[in-house]
RNA sequence: GCCGGGGUGGCGAAACUGGUAGACGCGAGGGACUUAAAAUCCCUUGGGGGAAACCCCGUGCGGGUUCGAAACCCGCCCCUGGCACCA
């Protein structure tokens, strides 16, 4: 075999990426080409410390499922671009004192330049930057179609607050109630802040579920988070406190457990619950006031994930359970949540390890109503813990020996007709809180006047341009940021005229991810967000990869978004994702790779060192795709020569004589085995077929007949696609290898003319035999016990034959 | 605590729907080429026993189902990601 010229890996690639870009390869007709493909990969957020292996290896990912289905000739558009506000650059600025505007561009270029050199066949003519104010202008413009359609609503809510830097904080900016810059205790505050209506979708956002191709796992987290629950609404009547009642003075509570109304035995509000203030009696007010001062005070993180211990405030007040009519008492405690239900709960001590770890606490009372079958309970003999398996109702009157589920309809339908109870299904998901009390984002659309009110900004005075503020950092003012901008702050109100002041909050990042998506194909366009015609053409995505960490927040809130605009009329589908496929994480020493951990790897030295192809192959090679793998320096070898191997196999191949029948049979089984893996984003298993074909065609040092080898070029291309052009460029062709198709297998020529037999003689492996892959079992049977190994072990007689064509065969001996 | 994902050679992993466990790669050992080295190529490589033929053991642990289990069922242990008083 003649000594072929070597693989020069940096050559090849350099020569690639300038060809793709003064040829288009890249770019996709996106008005014309037929049989559309949407390639979607979660866009990244631009750091300083530039692209890391994770990334890559998120968008190699996607980079071969849209390669290969443009090979199987789709007109595919991946897009891709920059998730650039938020926090996370708004901190680093502030750290290393460069403003964002100056640091976002810098670290996009690196972005690109890292993207670029990694080969992935994105159309950079589509790219969209979030912080761009052609962007974000329709960012803006998404805001106001939900405010057009009363989805926005400004409402208190509680923020973090630090009382020495006097800003806001996010929850993750606060250390064991501390802040995490100053180290002082963090409170709660309370601002008008906007929301956005999620929590009426919830119903369909859980019912459209059903029809996407998405990850089990993707779907699972989606319903955990909407978290429906079945359960009654009940009304305990109160007696009220000691001021004089008007209105409603009944407690309604939501409970999932109908069923053990018999054994509840107080009530308990929220310590915001509305109605806490009038149920308290004067000897309980100091105690009651106090207690939900201290509750206010606490900053959210610590309310949150704070101490499981129960604290908690009788009002002074009683209520009546209308299931047993006996006289309960009304206390308030921080363990029941005021935006979840009604914010009030029936307590039941015998069936809720909560409620029992209060009573116990609180010395209330403690009633069992349920118990398992066939257990009798004597109504004196107290729990020791909260039983909360299932079982038949007691102590329950005309309801007792009925199971917890009937318990639950027959108690709700009881109640109900008393006007008492109705059957509800309650959401876990909250409204959307999209104000953010920051710098580095878009403003919200609103101007307040002091006649008008608040009032949207006219589409047609969009954007709301972020002012440069040279010092952004909060002050001692306590305003936010914008607020200190006066030029900007000030303005006429849009309605009156009148003197107005800009709101001063921006929105959450997840906003500007919420309908990135439908802005790609139009992202040349300025005079609309998306155009209509490009968006019927392109969406819904055929394919959206990315990080199961976005599995409920980022997809929940597009699927809204999109479900919003769709009812506005202006997309006719409300899911915007066809297909979702959550990729794995790159590990290293044992943990996620990832900033905060430190634990790093930048690409660029594999690239250079290795080559982008190989490092790609390398990349999908570690493991399953959708598990992700473990990252260590060693492996990359191995595809590298993988690569090697193709390059002088396919330079030195020969175009005399023919090809071999078994290799080529073995070829067709390699196609085979790629074409289906590549789908099931099996890239890992793909890759070693391909290799084990290597193995095949240079076996014995033999030259291989170009036949067998041109075909692995095609293979190959989506995983390393420089390398892939150049010797497709070599066995004569002109046109990309991606656009000349992909290898077609002949099942006839896959088949295998022989297949091994596996041969157990009681479940334990004797010998093989080699037969028809169609043999009868008669035949394999004979053949089997020809085999010395096998005869030796099947003396008995045989009780049993197990056969499996192609496979096994199993002989049961013996008695 | 709850909900996912996982546990297989020295290492990363493979195994279709229950059918020869360890494909493919890394590393390691041996050999060829070379004055030598690198590169490349070939062979070996789960553990134990045996001169060999061959035998036994082996997919986190303990049971079970089955002709047959890495895969299914029951009960545990460990690692990992997310959620977190959701009534």
């Amino acid at each position: 075999m003649p000594v072929p010229e070597g693989y020069d890996s940096a050559v090849v690639e350099a020569k690639w990426q300038d060809r793709w870009r003064s040829r288009g390869t890249n770019a996709t007709d996106i008005g014309a080409g037929a049989d559309k493909f949407y390639a979607l990969m979660m866009f990244p957020y631009p750091s300083a410390e530039g692209l890391h292996v994770g990334n890559l290896f998120a968008f190699t990912g996607n980079d071969i499922y849209g390669r290969y289905h443009r090979m199987r000739g789709r007109t595919v558009f991946e897009p891709l671009g920059y998730d650039a506000f938020g926090i996370h650059s708004e901190n680093y600025a502030l750290k290393v004192g460069v403003h964002p505007s100056v640091l976002i561009p810098r670290n996009i270029a690196n972005f690109r330049r890292q993207l670029e050199q990694a080969g992935l066949m994105v159309d950079w003519r589509y790219a969209v930057e979030t912080t761009d104010p052609e962007y974000y202008r329709w960012t803006q413009w998404v805001f106001l179609q939900l405010y057009d359609r009363g989805l926005a609503y400004r409402k208190q809510a509680a923020v973090n607050w630090c009382p020495f830097d006097k800003t806001v904080l996010a929850n993750e900016q606060v250390i064991n109630g501390e802040c995490e810059r100053c180290g002082s205790k963090v409170e709660q505050r309370f601002l008008e802040q906007w929301f956005f209506a999620i929590s009426r979708f919830a119903p369909r956002l859980l019912a459209n579920l059903e029809g996407l191709d998405w990850s089990d796992t993707t779907k699972t987290a989606q319903r955990n988070w909407i978290g429906k629950s079945e359960g009654a609404e009940i009304r305990f009547p109160t007696e009220g406190g000691d001021a004089v009642a008007t209105g409603d003075l009944a407690v309604r509570v939501f409970t999932t457990r109908p069923d053990t109304v018999f054994g509840a035995t107080y009530l308990v509000l929220a310590p915001e619950h509305p109605l806490v203030a009038t149920l308290t009696t004067a000897d309980q007010r100091a105690a009651v006031d106090s207690y939900r001062q201290l509750t206010a005070d606490q900053d959210l993180v610590s309310r949150r994930i704070g101490t499981r211990e129960k604290t908690g405030v009788f009002t002074g007040s009683f209520a009546t359970n209308p299931a047993t009519g006996g006289r309960i008492p009304v206390w308030v405690a921080d363990y029941v949540l005021m935006d979840y239900g009604t914010g009030a709960i029936m307590a039941v001590p015998g069936h809720d390890e909560r409620d029992f770890a209060f009573a116990t606490v609180f010395g209330l009372p403690i009633v069992q109503v349920v118990a398992p079958e066939g257990v009798a309970v004597s109504a004196g003999a107290p729990l020791v813990a909260a039983y909360t398996d299932g079982g038949r109702l007691v102590q329950s009157e005309r309801f007792d020996g009925l199971t917890v589920d009937e318990g639950k309809r027959r108690i709700t339908a009881w109640l109900a007709d008393r006007g008492a109870a109705s059957p509800v299904e309650n959401y876990r998901l909250h409204d959307w809180c999209i104000s953010r009390q920051r710098y580095w984002g878009p403003p919200i659309p609103i101007i307040y006047c002091d006649t008008c009110g608040p009032v949207p900004v006219p589409a047609d005075q969009l954007p709301v341009v972020l002012p440069f503020i040279a010092d952004f950092k909060p002050d001692d003012s306590g305003v936010s940021p914008l607020a200190r901008h006066e030029e900007w702050y000030r303005v006429p109100c849009p309605r009156c005229g009148g003197a107005g002041r800009r709101e001063t909050d921006v929105s959450d990042t997840f906003l500007d991810s919420a309908w990135y998506f439908l802005r790609y194909p139009s992202a040349t366009r300025t005079d609309v967000a998306f155009d209509p015609a490009m968006t019927r053409r392109w969406l819904p995505v055929d394919s959206y990869i990315g990080g199961n960490e976005h599995a409920v927040l980022h997809l929940l809130y597009a699927r809204f978004v999109t479900m919003v605009l769709h009812d506005a009329g202006l997309l006719d589908f409300e899911e915007p994702f066809t297909r979702f496929r959550a990729h794995g994480h790159i590990v290293r020493d044992g943990a996620k790779m990832s900033k905060s951990r430190g634990n790093i790897v930048n690409p660029d030295r594999y690239m250079t060192e290795w080559g982008a192809d190989a490092f790609r192959t390398y990349l999908m090679f570690l493991g399953p795709y959708e598990q992700g793998g473990d990252f260590h320096d060693g492996g990359i070898a191995g595809p590298r020569r993988f690569l090697d191997r193709l390059w002088s196999a396919t330079i030195a191949s020969t175009t005399t004589g023919t090809a071999d029948a078994r290799v080529m049979s073995e070829l067709h089984r390699t196609i085979r085995k790629v074409t289906e893996d590549i789908p099931r984003l099996s890239y890992n298993t793909a890759i070693a077929a391909l290799m084990a074909y290597m193995n095949v065609i240079r076996s014995g040092e033999r030259t291989p007949h170009r036949a067998e080898v041109a075909p692995v070029v095609q293979l190959v291309a989506p995983f390393a696609p420089h390398i892939a052009e150049e010797l497709w460029e070599r066995l004569g062709h002109t046109t990309s290898v991606f656009d000349d198709g992909w290898p077609s297998f002949d099942p006839a020529l896959a088949a295998e003319h022989t297949v091994t037999v596996a041969v157990q003689v009681n479940g334990k492996l004797r010998g093989t035999v080699i037969v028809a892959p169609d043999a009868a079992q008669d035949d394999v049977y004979a053949a089997a016990l020809a085999e010395p190994g096998v005869a030796k072990h099947a003396t008995a007689t045989t009780r049993k034959v197990v056969y499996v064509p192609g496979r096994l065969i199993n002989i049961v001996v013996g008695g």
